[in-house]
DNA sequence: CTTGACCTTGCAGTATACTACAACCCTTAT
DNA sequence: ATAAGGGTTGTAGTATACTGCAAGGTCAAG
């Protein structure tokens, strides 16, 4: 037998037994076969899907978009550049994120920089930046 | 007066009531007055806090980072320089996050790169590196 | 005096991604 | 036979940051 139970795939890939439920219930996973008793039986390719789950989140796809990847990837009138797209996509949005970031961190840098970490806290100009913000939206 | 009651902070200061309520149980903003009927009563100095708020968000400061940093502020025997690591941390913590993102935009960038766009998905290179991942820890 | 805009509380819901628990049943080894 | 260590379900809790709603009280204008 080449099939296993949820704690033998849960040691497998890393993810505990809960989350391989909460993954089926979010519909990643298929629904396993069942022994009699109810033991959910994932036959060897359920690793394959699980270790697809992980490497896509790894790239930072949300769980709901790796919905979608297997959606338009089990169009068989899809074509590649569906998945392209949706590549593209993400990767424009993460890059959107990196420019948010730096700008957070380039303030916070000249902040830092314009504080000589010594007096008291009365008159940390860190702070008194942050009072006299004009434009928080 | 120049006291004001919720609505009018809202107004000006673009967060809506709920928010501000919410703010107050969370202990970013100090209990207001209350008028003899229970309306909240919001002295001129509640908007540079809020303003405070909304610009330590936008550099990327959790509500509850916020509470340290007021917490920090505060306290007498503290120093300028507890506020200058609190940046620095928050710094090096930003810095890790643009790297994590750039790793992903650079690994999907590379796999949109590979894909012409072109065939069906069944031979989508995306797709084929998704699921021949091998490391997804 | 009534209408409408404003205020109150407390609790539930949203989204994301799990994680934990209760209360129970099944399997395997000693 | 029994205990350890699996498995099952459903529900609730965690963290973050709000948002919405019900049911009710208050206030100013016409």
């Amino acid at each position: 037998m080449d099939n296993m139970t949820i704690g033998k795939l849960s040691k497998l890939t890393g993810l505990n037994r809960e989350t391989l439920r909460f993954y089926e219930q979010k519909k990643l996973i298929p629904k396993p076969a069942r022994t009699k008793s109810g033991y959910r039986l994932y036959p060897p390719e359920a690793m394959r899907r699980i270790r697809f789950i992980q490497y896509a989140k790894k790239l930072g796809f949300s769980l709901k978009e790796i919905n979608t990847l297997f959606s338009l990837s089990i169009n068989l009138h899809g074509t590649c550049s569906d998945i392209k797209h949706y590549t593209d996509r993400k990767i424009t949005e993460i890059t959107k994120q990196i420019k948010a970031l730096e700008t957070m961190r380039d303030t916070l840098t000249q902040l830092s920089t314009s504080c000589s970490g010594r007096g008291p806290i009365s008159a940390c100009p860190i702070l008194d930046a942050f009072e006299n913000a004009l434009n928080a939206s």
